[in-house]
RNA sequence: UCCUCAGUAGCUCAGUGGUAGAGCGGUCGGCUGUUAACCGAUUGGUCGUAGGUUCAAAUCCUACCUGGGGAGCCA
């Protein structure tokens, strides 16, 4: 017999059916003539209780062996259940036991645990409610993403995870290499020779694919990249990765405000979908994360995102009746403490900021007419912060010549970027999108390596 | 990297100078269409590591390690 997802049974299985299931055992409750068995497979949040008769063949055996843990097939008949709680539950005829699981010593308790604790074991942290949960919606995500792109004709493009240009101004970065580092140690001299390198050059982990998606975009027009993303930085926060994913649509024929539009659809387009597809999993989040979660949701999908200048945004904090610990003044980057104040007491919903000072953003950034400022946004989202950054790409070769020149960038290495200025510019815009940021906002999981099976963190890559 | 708090049983924690504790978990028994089951018994420790102060240190001091929260950097 074929086996079901218990997340489809627990749905619409119907009684007198016959079924066979295969999962894990979260818990076992004995009693004097039968037991229950709580069987879960990661298809739903619920469990499906299985009823274990006196007269199965092996009971004593069997249930010695279906501690919490253990991995087991069950085909029987699905029965209404006579308890509260659960709609149906299954009837055992067979039990099989792939693999025990000892109860002294499987870390796992049927109680909550700390999610400290559950990093600790971050082979089994997946069978728990919560980051299974997690795991679901990360996946609705990723699907709504591709989804969202694909029914508007972007091409997924995928941009090389080695680079060679450590100009992308985004970061501390990884270096590649297959020298041997041993013989580097015992080296007196303080060069590294990177021609005699792999690559004939210093090679690095990416940290954005932005500058290949434009190449694409400058052909196939909608493009997009989704994959991982590496960042050396020392960061110690429950917002930082050294290896996420990230999102980066980039059109060409378009400006900024066809770059805000696309941001806005695109965060509304996610929510709802994830809403749609993971019902349970999110109204557990909303009863046992984050009571919030779901007006949060709410209020992306129904409301517009407030869009405001950034010297607006300054305009608006100096008139806040608060202290800041950073002063604020025009020309500034805006402080966690100030994003926070617009996105989550001022307008209490995802705001756009637009059109930030030359001076603290990225090279690539179309310079205004006014030029003291580019045409760059954030989206900026309660408790989250910055969760997406973007901006129309400077298309003038000129301009842009000019502004790597400013900044001491070595123009060589960007050749072939600037070629595009040169055959057949166009305007374009484009954003990022921190995948994991994303998945924490939808659930409000406090910690962005509980959104991730396995994080990559200073000092810890154990699993 | 900086600030701050913490590290005691498998887990969550109490214990602030004088013989290491509780709840949960595990084990054994009882009871029950149970469902964070319940009742009783029982098991369980190099008090993060290394030094120091003291008659005596989980407790005070120093350094280091690890983790949480916040900040910076950023997505």
């Amino acid at each position: 017999m074929e086996s079901l997802r218990i997340g489809e049974i627990l749905r619409t299985g119907q009684p007198d059916e016959s079924v066979k299931i295969q999962g894990w055992v979260r818990t076992k409750r004995e009693l004097k003539d039968f037991a229950f068995m709580e069987v879960n497979d990661g298809s739903s949040m619920g469990n499906l209780q299985v009823i274990l008769g006196k007269e199965l063949p092996n009971y004593v055996e069997i249930l010695k062996k279906i501690n919490t843990g253990a991995s087991v097939a069950v085909a029987g008949v699905l029965v209404p259940s006579r308890g509260v709680g659960q709609r149906i539950e299954l009837k055992a005829n067979t039990v099989t036991v792939y693999g025990e699981s000892n109860p002294e010593t499987y870390p796992l308790q049927k109680k909550r645990h700390s999610f400290e604790f559950l990093r600790t074991i971050g082979h089994l942290r997946s069978r728990t409610n919560t980051i299974g949960a997690v795991m679901r919606v990360r996946n609705a995500c990723a699907t709504a993403i591709h989804t969202f792109f694909q029914e508007r004709g972007f091409l997924w493009v995928h941009t090389p995870i080695i680079t060679a240009s450590d100009c992308e101004g985004a970061g501390e970065l990884f270096t590649v290499t297959n020298l041997d580092l041993n013989k580097i140690a015992q080296k007196e001299t303080k060069e590294i020779d990177y021609s005699q390198d792999f690559f004939g050059r210093h090679a690095y982990l990416t940290v954005s694919g932005q500058l290949e998606a434009e190449v694409m975009a400058l052909a196939l027009e909608k493009v997009y990249t989704f994959g991982p993303t590496f960042r050396a930085e020392n960061s110690n926060t429950s917002r930082h990765l050294a290896e996420f994913w990230m999102v980066e649509p980039e059109m060409a024929f378009c400006d900024l405000d066809g770059d805000q539009d696309l941001a806005e659809e695109f965060l509304k387009y996610i929510f709802k979908y994830v809403l749609e597809h993971c019902p349970e999993d999110m109204e557990f989040f909303n009863q046992r994360i984050d009571n919030s979660v779901l007006a949060t949701a709410d209020n992306i999908i129904n409301n517009q995102f407030e869009r405001i200048s950034y010297t607006k945004a300054i305009a608006l904090l100096e008139k806040a009746d608060r202290q800041f610990e950073f002063p604020v003044e025009w020309g500034i980057d805006l402080q966690s403490e100030h994003e926070r104040y617009l996105a989550e007491e001022l307008f209490k919903k995802p705001l756009i900021v637009t059109n930030y000072p030359v001076g603290i953003k990225a090279f690539y950034m179309r310079l205004n007419e006014d030029g003291k400022t580019v045409a760059a946004m954030d989206v900026l989202a309660p408790k989250i912060g910055e969760i997406i950054g973007g901006s129309q790409r400077e298309e003038r070769l000129e301009v842009l010549e000019r502004r790597i020149k400013e900044l001491g960038i070595p123009a060589e290495e960007l050749w072939w970027y600037l070629d595009l200025r040169r055959y057949g510019t166009v305007p374009h815009a484009g954003f990022g999108l921190g995948f994991e940021r994303l998945v924490q906002f939808m659930t409000g999981m406090g910690n962005i390596r509980d959104v991730i099976p396995f994080p990559r963190t200073p000092l810890s890559a154990e699993f």
